[in-house]
DNA sequence: TATAAAAGTTAGTCTTATCTAACAAATTGT
DNA sequence: ACAATTTGTTAGATAAGACTAACTTTTATA
């Protein structure tokens, strides 16, 4: 019925979209994100408008309507089920599950993906953090703030992370920090931006593209 | 690498070829089974003769090489073990499982098959009651018959269905067989091959067609 | 053994999703 | 405000895998 390209095109949008909830999405963008290039995307996302799943005008910003929105989400939902999956009973390292969670996410199954959610004990969160929607979508929000943001003399839980590229998580991994780690920003310096940071004993330095990719509760 | 239609090819010829021993398998039969139509075939397998995959002389019976005959292993391990998964731990029905691990025995990753063994505690057949293949392709074969070729007063136990339709399962099912229910079969009649058959304190009378497709070890 | 039927192949078309090259619109900067 | 840069679009090509229609080879049968 529906393509895994275009649940890919779709997610891509979602994903893109509540990056930063006013920064228009555009067809570069969204080229850069799904590894093809602007004509490729630009002649999808003309099908996708016939499809009505997109709405938006030559050369204006892309949103989804209310019928891609629900396809989107549906496929983050299975995407970060199976990802639990993997971690939880296949004993996959959180740099490890992004892959084939990207191709198990296209299977069509609503039984499949309901029982995936009741074997894994109704997860809420998968292993990057990031909340799991319900079946019917909805997403509870959880008031979580990028570490970047935070000021000398702060403490934080690490709630999520934003990039989940394996690069990324295995840094994260190597510098002794995880989900719900416990962190005090003990300084940040004007000059570039980095942050000092103490948790579990230790102190390391990380630089302000690093704390923007991390996610925490402030405490 | 290696896209799912050939895959699906390879198993197709395995699993033909598997049937009946002696049996030719021809381009029609394999576009039969697969659905698809014989011209279509006939192209793909010119290609699968490029690659390696498959040998045979034009009009000739179809054949996979050593490289087509291991792919098709790995596929028909990877469906069983996800049949497996699906009925053992996601509460599919036998006649549920088939399709969507047809969907899920794509995906490639080597961790995902190895894991998925472990957790399911290293299964040897599949919920049909078919064997799953080792890591290295090692198959081993146990003894088994068709029902039909029993005689009247033959005592055996059902140990795997040939045909994995959810029509036949469901038949099966209704008629209160399951793998491992003993059967004896109390008659077989000359004018259309149909048997009698006692079980778990009940009687049936089966068609020849059906017994054709039950596969039991003699006691 | 000649011929009809069955089985297999080839040629050409279609769809989906990609690409490159060329062009058009929008934005930015001076 | 107009040129330069960035962003987006169109046209035409390609690859995979399916299709139909027409043709060829093999097999079965009268």
């Amino acid at each position: 019925m529906i393509s895994s390209s275009v649940e890919d095109y779709l997610k891509a949008i979602f994903q893109l979209s509540s990056e930063d909830e006013e920064k228009r999405v555009g067809t570069n963008q969204l080229a850069e994100y799904l590894q093809i290039k602007p004509a490729s995307a630009s002649v999808m996302l003309k099908k996708l408008r016939v499809k009505e799943l997109v709405s938006y005008e030559k050369y204006g910003r892309i949103e989804l309507t209310a019928k891609g929105w629900k396809i989107a989400v549906a496929l983050i939902r299975r995407h970060r089920l199976w990802e639990t999956f993997l971690h939880q009973k296949l004993n996959f390292s959180w740099d490890e599950v992004h892959e084939v969670a990207h191709d198990l996410e296209h299977i069509q199954s609503d039984k499949l993906i309901q029982e995936l959610d009741k074997l894994l004990g109704y997860p809420s969160h998968d292993p990057h953090g990031h909340i799991i929607p319900d079946e019917k979508g909805n997403f509870s929000k959880d008031e979580r703030v990028l570490l970047s943001n935070l000021e000398g003399g702060q403490k934080c839980r690490l709630v999520s992370v934003r990039d989940s590229s394996a690069e990324f998580l295995k840094y994260v991994t190597q510098l002794g920090l995880a989900l719900s780690t416990e962190i005090e920003v003990q300084e940040v310096r004007e000059f570039d931006g980095s942050l000092l940071l103490a948790y579990d004993d230790r102190t390391e330095s990380v630089s302000q593209k690093f704390a923007e990719n991390i996610f925490v509760r402030i405490l």
